[in-house]
DNA sequence: CCCTTGACTATCT
DNA sequence: GAGATAGCCAAGG
């Protein structure tokens, strides 16, 4: 194993470990607070290749959208996981992290009407 | 070396 | 706002 990966791992896997439950974070702002900006694309490899137990599923695509195929069993196991978690999902996409009740409304319908 | 491969992103149609 | 496009960059063949 390269020293890249041995450095790059070790950050990555400890940003992941702190997400806090019920958030999100995306490949590329995982990267940037690892300290390696370009690397989202690296980011995934390194969540393969850890062997301690990661929130994974706190994991997203910028856009809010799952990175895994929509009918494969990550994409479930990953939403069932984070729904459980009471983040919101509204077409495919992550909507919110954990909200307090009042806030709902305004997330669901929008501020207006 | 050169080429391909990603659990990615930002930008432009 | 969904699709295409072009950057991105370490790894592996």
């Amino acid at each position: 194993m390269s020293l890249f990966q041995a450095r790059f791992d070790e950050a990555v896997w400890q940003i992941i470990a702190n997400i806090p439950l019920g958030q999100v974070m995306a490949y590329g702002e995982i990267a940037r607070a690892a300290g390696f900006p370009r690397h989202s694309r690296m980011v995934s490899k390194a969540m393969s290749r850890s062997t301690k137990k990661l929130p994974w599923h706190r994991v997203i695509r910028s856009d809010g959208s799952l990175a895994f195929p929509l009918k494969s069993e990550e994409y479930e196991t990953q939403k069932a996981r984070l729904m459980s978690e009471g983040v919101l999902m509204l077409n495919g996409k992550v909507s919110a992290a954990k909200t307090e009740p009042d806030d709902l409304d305004a997330l669901i319908w929008g501020p207006e009407s």
